[in-house]
DNA sequence: CGGCGGATTGAAGGGAATCAATGCTTGTGG
DNA sequence: CCACAAGCATTGATTCCCTTCAATCCGCCG
């Protein structure tokens, strides 16, 4: 493989902490299950920027953005998380949210865990500790990806990018893992993630969907190339070592 | 304020643990200087691609940047850190660098200290443990700033905010806090991390300087006009709250 | 001196934003 | 059951920020 492409492969775990942090992550989820299972309709915040001691969540149902709002009323997305995907893990430090975590389209069930019980988890088990800076680190490595990705790829580039991670996680996380499956974001949405607007995402669309590449439609995506996806998402370009990913990281579903 | 200008803010830390991890920090910067200075020339990468178990690192002297290079050669510059900060920290968790970490221009003066070593003195020492994880999540935040920045600012906003943000990180860190400080970094660099080219940047300098906000010469700042730099730079606005931001987190300069 | 990396500037082109109008679904209420 | 509104998707025309290509200049060093 080459040196080049490394923001592209997921990272990689060392090996002697790998199966501590994957039993050790089943016990997180664990923790999180005992909560009772939490709804939020649509356009219904689930961390809003006024909480205070917000949060830590697991999603169980339905996708979520961490979202904020620049002056001048635009927004940015920073943030796309699944069904099995923790979400606020910052709220550990923070008294305050930084950013909104907002459901996307659809209703979303998740489970909450206050910080306190979190930490207190951390303190008593070691392995979770290590699973909690695992997860930090891999949503900064995400957050670092995103950034490079706006700032050095083309809008189509961004697009075939965002929809392979995207194709790339549901099977980790459990869920179905077809050419084709359902994402719930409006293509409003999918701008404010990716630095666009609106009109350049649907025209970005429009030219993929007719180069026969991936085809978007209402909420459904259907990869109709995949090769041909993965080169337009070179620069960063996809996952080479999903094995070893799956190994060190797959959990048991939460659906 | 204004609950529109969240990601603008610096995180402020839950006041409850906020003490503690200050004098854990201090603690951690301890450990860390028990190991010999280690030197690297400029050009020369502190941490490659190639190595193997990479060392955490706190930086005593010169400015030191993450980068990746991708596909067709371009480059992004992920993460500026200068003296006083940590830097590779994800090598926690993985056995190999995700991306280089390069010192700019400048020779670089660092600590370094081993993960297995750092993860001992955080199962004994829950305070540092606190402290790391309040690190990452400030440099994930700091990451999705970056990424807003470049998604959804335009040229002239985001050097702004990349300046008045080094600005004001530099009395955190022990340094200089004047309207004038040393920037070590070529404007093919500032490019890289904004996502822009170096002629850009090169062209909004100037126009910046026509307009008698800030000076750019050489390597050295020189901030003409606080005020509108801070309004250039609205959008993500800078700092609200600095004071409670150096109570709960300064520390002892390294230098 | 010559070469080199960085900075500077001009001219031309393109990708994306903006402005604006029109469909298309869906849900709501009369 | 239809009318209507609201939100989202689609498309065209125009503008402009930024890139690309190219040339020059400057300070530094062997």
């Amino acid at each position: 493989m080459d040196v080049e492409t490394t923001l592209s492969e997921r990272p990689r775990y060392a090996a002697a902490i790998a199966d501590d942090v994957l039993r050790a992550g089943n016990r997180l989820r664990h923790a999180f299950l005992q909560k009772p299972m939490r709804f939020a309709p649509p356009d219904e915040p689930i961390v809003r920027l006024t909480d205070s001691e917000p949060p830590v969540i697991l999603i169980h149902s339905g996708f979520v953005f961490r979202c904020c709002v620049l002056g001048d009323g635009r927004r940015a997305i920073l943030n796309i998380a699944m069904p099995g995907d923790f979400i606020g893990l910052d709220h550990l430090v923070l008294h305050r949210a930084t950013e909104e975590i907002i459901g996307a389209a659809n209703r979303v069930g998740y489970y909450a865990l206050p910080p306190s019980e979190l930490w207190s988890l951390m303190a008593r088990d070691q392995a979770i500790n290590r699973k909690v800076v695992t997860l930090l680190a891999e949503m900064r490595w995400r957050s670092d990806r995103l950034a490079a990705s706006i700032g050095r790829l083309d809008a189509r580039a961004r697009i075939c990018v965002m929809l392979l991670d995207i194709y790339e996680r549901l099977p980790r996380n459990g869920l179905n893992s077809g050419l084709t499956f359902n994402l719930p974001l409006t293509q409003e949405q999918i701008a404010d993630h990716l630095g666009l607007t609106l009109v350049h995402v649907n025209r970005t669309l429009r030219r993929l969907r007719e180069q026969r590449i991936v085809l978007i439609e209402r909420q459904t995506v259907i990869i109709l190339d995949l090769d041909r996806l993965r080169e337009c998402a070179e620069g960063l370009p996809q996952v080479a070592e999903l094995v070893e990913v799956c190994r060190n990281d797959r959990h048991i579903p939460v659906l």
